[in-house]
DNA sequence: GTTAGTGCAAACCTTTTGCAGCTCT
DNA sequence: AGAGCTGCAAAAGGTTTGCACTAAC
């Protein structure tokens, strides 16, 4: 599937692709990034300065009806707001490490089992599949054992100050007795 | 997992099962439909008029984070907000019909099998994980069927009546013409 | 010349925050 | 007493709508 695809599908639903609609085109498909409404308005600002928020909302909107685009929520990482994916690619799902925000893409053919079974299953006709899973990659792992060890050495040097705290307590309260 | 082990994780956390918080969690947990927080504010009410909207939020959050509810999009079908299930039963997808709206819940091992993928192949620790699915149930698709069809049937009937009135056109321009 | 699309401002809906008072322990 | 929780009001964030003007077919 091409961008070039995308534009003729709007054109056969009598959508017209004006210059604002072809700047978000070419922006969602260049962009490896996945791009929000507002990420994507501050792209599109660059191109054309009078371009307004309003008219990627629509266009937004527009594309996810007529199914180009997949609208993902990469498991409100970053707050509620909605990302947009191109259906240039295959279905993949979207693996979100909850604590460096990074995303991944996995492909495979664990999702078109996946799909197979629903439709076998339910008798369902599949139009749009999201699969999204949260967690810690590889490198967050490792920071967040380092974390959680630091953490509990300031629990025991904290314990261990509380300790001679009170010794001293008892020590001053020794020599006022006399 | 039991009502019971959600309120002990709580209890562990240091967080207080007040009532508020316990008339959301028996609703949470007895209602078999995916309550958004709204709909959830609803029915609390009747259980204690006082109970504030902004409760509801603050619980839902306070579940989220300790990892006892799921939060769920529904595809958006019925608007941006969000929905929630305790994670008292096994992992499911849910299937959601873009007609009618009805919400079915997939089991089955396909889900485990995509988790474990994921984890291998990324090295990734899987925290939660959410797949939805929009498309048509059996029901819907020969309502859709029958509406292109009766479209279809709309569409023709037009022609023909344009059809007629042309030929009528022609016939009174013949008669004035005389 | 009609129909669709744009920009602007204002509205909307869902969710969060600040704060004073209340409640468990 | 002290930490946690609630209600209220107000704000925030993201998105949609009404309307007059403009551009594409």
């Amino acid at each position: 599937m091409s961008l070039e695809t995308i534009q003729g599908s709007l054109k056969k639903r009598g959508v017209r692709v004006t210059r604002q609609r072809q700047i978000l085109l070419d922006l969602l498909d260049q962009s490896g990034q996945h791009l929000d409404a507002e990420g994507l308005f501050q792209l599109a600002k660059e191109r054309d300065p009078k371009l307004n928020r309003v008219t990627v909302y629509r266009t937004l909107k527009l594309l996810k009806q007529g199914g180009l685009v997949d609208e993902l929520d990469l498991m409100h990482f970053t707050g509620d707001q909605h990302f947009y994916d191109t259906r240039l690619k295959q279905e993949h799902a979207h693996v979100i490490c909850l604590r460096c925000g990074k995303v991944e893409e996995f492909f495979g053919e664990p999702l078109q089992q996946l799909r197979k079974r629903i439709e076998t299953h339910f008798g369902f006709q599949v139009v749009l599949a999201r699969t999204e899973v949260g967690g810690f990659c590889s490198h967050c792992q490792v920071l967040r054992q380092q974390e959680r060890d630091a953490a509990r050495q300031r629990q025991i040097e904290a314990a261990a100050a509380a300790t001679n705290s009170r010794s001293n307590n008892v020590r001053a309260r020794a020599r006022r007795a006399g």
